[in-house]
This record gives C-alpha cells, sequence and structure tokens, in this order.
DNA sequence: ACATTTGTAGAGTGACTAGTCAATTTATAC
DNA sequence: GTATAAATTGACTAGTCACTCTACAAATGT
C-alpha cells in the first residue's frame, strides 16, 4: 500500500529530527498527507509504528549489505564488499542509519524480541565463523567480533558525515579503514 | 545542594528506563522525594535538566578517564591507562554511559553547542597529535582515531554488558581488546 | 446490481503533562 | 529577635496527545 509507505517515510523524517515522543501522530499523517484515523487503520498504536519503521529499516540494510556478493571471491574480498556496502548504505540513507542508532539506544530496542535480533545477526555470524575457521580470522568470540565490526563501522559513518568529503576522498577513506579494520580481526 | 543531585539521579535512572518523553517530570520528582515546583525551581525547564544531566555526566566521565594517569609513563601506557580508566567506568556506572550514549544520538544532542562539544575533546585530540608527532600512532586525521577509538570502547563495554563476565576474565577482555586497538592505531 | 469488506476521513474525548503561583517553611544577615 | 531572602510545597491550568468513533467512499466478490 502507497500510503502505508507514505507514514513510514514521514515517521521516519520526523522522529530523526525531534525524536519519537515529541513527534505526535498528528503531524505524522499530516506530513504523509493522510486523516489521523487512517495512520491508526494502519498501525493499532504508535509503538507498534514506531516498532514497523524498526524492522523495515533494518531489513532494507541487511538486504542492501549482502548484494552485489560474489561467492567466488575470497574471505576477504566478500568482507570488504559487505563492509563497503553498509557504509555506502548509511552514507546514502542516512536518516534511516540515523534512525537505527537512535532506535537501538531507546527503550524501545527491548521491545524487539531476542529471536528477532538474533536471527538478524545471525547471517553475520555464522560468516565469521566461517572465517575463523579458515583460520583467515582471529580465533575471538564471534560476540564480541560482531560489536566491533558494527561499531567501527558506526564510528566511520560518523566521521564521513561530520564533514563534506568528495567521492573519491570518501572512497580512499572507507579503502583505508577497512584496511584498518582487516589488519585488527584477521 | 542535595536535593538538585537527587534530582539529577531519579532523571537518570528514570530517563535509561522509560525515555526521555516517557518520563514526566511530576515522576521524576517522585522518585527523588521532593515537590513538583522544586524540580521548577532548580532547574527552569525538563530541557535544561537533561541537558544538566548530560553535562554532568559527561564531566564526571571525563574526569576519571585521566585520574592515576601516570606522566612519567610512555605514551602506550598513558593511553592504556586512559582506556581502561573509560571502560571501568563504564562498567561501574552503566546507566549513566548509557544516557550518554542515548542523549548522544538523540535531538537534544544539537542543543550541545559546538564549541562545548570541541571543549570537551580537545584534551584527547591533543594526547593524539602528540602521539602522531612521536611516531607511536598512524599519522591518520585525529578525528577519524577519536571516531574510531570511541566506537572500539562503546563496542567493548556493549560486549561487557551483554553477559556476566568474572572479574578476572573482564580484565582479559580489556586488555586483549586494548592490544586490538592499539594495533590498529600505531 | 447488490452485499460485504476494506480504506479514509476528521471531529471528538479522556487522560496526561510541563510549567505556574500563591502560600508556607526554612535559612541567613544584621 | 527581627527582617529579608531562599527553599519548598502541591493544587491548578492551559494545552497537547494517543486513540476512538461514526460516517462515508472505494474496492471486491458474487
Amino acid at each position: 500500500m502507497d500510503k502505508k509507505e507514505e507514514i513510514l517515510k514521514a515517521a521516519l523524517n520526523l522522529f530523526v529530527e525531534f525524536g519519537f515522543h515529541a513527534t505526535p501522530t498528528s503531524k505524522i499523517a499530516k506530513e504523509a498527507g493522510v486523516a489521523n484515523g487512517t495512520l491508526f487503520h494502519y498501525y493499532k498504536t504508535k509503538d507498534e509504528l514506531i516498532i514497523a519503521l524498526y524492522s523495515n529499516t533494518k531489513k532494507r540494510l541487511t538486504e542492501y549489505m549482502y548484494s552485489n556478493v560474489s561467492a567466488a571471491d575470497s574471505l576477504e574480498l566478500v568482507f570488504k564488499c559487505i563492509y563497503t556496502n553498509t557504509i555506502e548504505w548509511a552514507q546514502e540513507h542516512k536518516a534511516e542509519f540515523y534512525f537505527i542508532q537512535q532506535f537501538s539506544t531507546s527503550p524501545y530496542y527491548l521491545q524487539i524480541s531476542p529471536e528477532e535480533i538474533r536471527k538478524q545477526a545471525e547471517p553475520h555470524l555464522d560468516f565469521l565463523k566461517e572465517g575463523i575457521k579458515a583460520a583467515v580470522i582471529k580465533p575471538l568470540p564471534v560476540d564480541l567480533l560482531y560489536t566491533l565490526i558494527n561499531s567501527h563501522i558506526v564510528g566511520i559513518n560518523q566521521y564521513l558525515s561530520s564533514e563534506e568529503f568528495s567521492s573519491p576522498k570518501q572512497k580512499k577513506v572507507i579503502d583505508e579503514s577497512f584496511d584498518l579494520l582487516w589488519d585488527m580481526i584477521s
């Protein structure tokens, strides 16, 4: 449905600008070009809308992460591709990426079931386990590795967003930061 | 003042549990054991209270970071001491550390003046510049280094908070993660 | 054509909240 | 001991917000 999407899009931008509670549902509806009641037709509560927005956004990020990955490549190249994809997506969807962080450090995050969190992280953890088995990645706890990589990406994204970099300069930062990360974990 | 502190303490715990806007000032006052009006006697608005809580908390963290640092030590040892201090403080003040992250990824963060942010980061940036000059730390942009180190610490803290580690095991994780970080930037 | 479901609208409601205010208590100064 | 200032109280208000409800429109199926 078009309006359902419009509502999510409007909510995303308003949440990022004003925060969850400082954004009334009435404003979201207005921004989305629908009536107040329509919003509650698609989402029973404001909380449900917020959760749906998170799941939806996170899903799109994950899908993009694994796009263009060539299975034929070495583990390092595959990893680099996923790394680059992630940062590219974050740079091209700044509001979405910021929203994910905002959500993750909010009490709403507790409403995401442990299953969903595990399921979401599983492919990444499996990939890291594979790397360890192949003796390409240091034999550290995968949870630790995962968290470190995640944080690293958040950091690079913050850095890239702090200034206006030209496209080649940005590519250079991504390349070099990947080398730093790879040196650290391999 | 005792009550001023009590209000901040109550606000911290409630904000971390319920979020900024889902925490009414009336609840903060109640939790702090003061009347509604008293809260507004010390803080003109709720926003002012939130900002004050952030500045106060961040200040205490920064102070702790540089405690026990022996100027006689090598740059690496000094850096390790600051690193360890930070993670220790974060582990001993989980609510406070979580609050800082929560605040930093919220629209409230925009209310902190660039000056205050710069002033807060300056000693750390100077320290990194020193390390680069001494050819101990890789000659990367200091902003990039700073963000990467910050993110790394946030990540390790997340990992340590995700499970219950025994004290020696925790120390081991901190030691090893420091080596990872140090390898990356030196 | 008709019936039934689904989508859309927007005024209305009850609950809640940030901040005020006038009154009272406590501390401070001389 | 009195006067002045500062701290504290809690009832009150004006406004806001999540969500409901009824009415109507559009689609869908038969």
